[in-house]
DNA sequence: GTCTATATGCGGATAGAC
DNA sequence: GTCTATCCGCATATAGAC
């Protein structure tokens, strides 16, 4: 590793906050910057444009989200209590306290019909929070009854993040996921 | 009423569908005059700036979405089926073949942090939506699981509306308004 | 690698003719 | 009411010094 690439995985994080809570096109590359405390013209070193700095953004919190989550979903050294809570906690972490709320989902609403770039990772973001669900769920129910719930749950899940969002209650996130979980009982 | 009312009106209309399927920063005025084959400078004429006109778009959504959806399920002229088969259909003219999605929804994830001006609808057209659907389940249950499960009914539409959105494939959609007819059988 | 300086274009918005 | 012309500022992006 050089160390540039810190730098660039810093201005990734960084950058990621602020899509985050700003939206894609609210967020220009100076406030970008200001964020990070270097100039704008740095990012055009570490990407060619704003577009491909995005999508470094979303490959990176699909590395920490679902691809993690995935993993606790099938680990079999845990008990099924265990592994809930786990996954509440991570749940908890990831939305529960970002007043910016999916950045996914947020990206998928603002530029998903015209931003061919993005929606490799957004789907496979969903594909695998979709995915980690139902192994949860085939331990109740068969595959196919598995598949309807998980999706259910997630659209549950974001729905309440969009609530949540919008009234500042966490209660509609924090339904969902006691929901999901009392599929499980 | 004044003749230019009908113009206005239609701006109003015609920026709704942009509005829609671009979301709020992506759709230029000039954007939207194209799509209403007049000049720019008209829109302000009819209204004071952008927010303006995307606010007049966001109320005007009001009264042809929630504002009726609450009537239908107040109306005790109907059999609970007839009721049903009335909202579903409802529902489906809303958004099934609108590939944009939920533009009150999109309007929150994109812009309410920072846009004052749109939260006072937005949040009267998630909770007239929510007030209609515990009106529904009302008939079954008790208030307080009525409006929980009247939330999570809206959380799985919206969210199934983005899966919807980012997949192509309304089964995302479908399926939340089958659950939510499923809970009053 | 990070900066300064700058090009370029577009978006929101206004003035004023018709 | 609707248009033409135009202003202004900001956003993306590049060139080139250090």
């Amino acid at each position: 590793m050089e160390k540039h690439q810190d730098t660039k995985t810093e201005l990734i994080l960084k950058a990621a906050q602020v899509f985050n809570q700003q939206g894609y096109h609210q967020a220009s590359i100076s406030t970008l910057a200001e964020a990070c405390g270097v100039k704008a013209s740095l990012f055009y070193y570490y990407f060619q444009n704003k577009e491909d700095l995005m999508e470094a953004v979303l490959e990176y919190i699909l590395g920490i989200s679902t691809q993690k989550l995935k993993i606790m979903a099938a680990d079999n050294g845990l008990s099924q209590t265990e592994k809930l809570g786990k996954i509440r906690r991570f749940m908890e972490k990831l939305y529960l306290h970002n007043p910016g709320g999916c950045i996914m989902a947020n990206t998928v609403l603002e530029t998903a019909l015209f931003s061919p770039k993005f929606i490799g990772v957004l789907k496979t973001f969903f594909s695998e929070w979709i995915e980690a669900y139902q192994l949860l769920y085939q331990s109740h129910y068969q595959a196919e009854k598995a598949l309807e719930l998980a999706e259910a749950t997630v659209q549950d899940i974001e729905g309440g993040i969009m609530l949540m969002k919008l009234y500042g209650d966490k209660k509609y996130l924090m339904n969902a996921l006691a929901r999901s979980e009392r599929l499980l009982l």
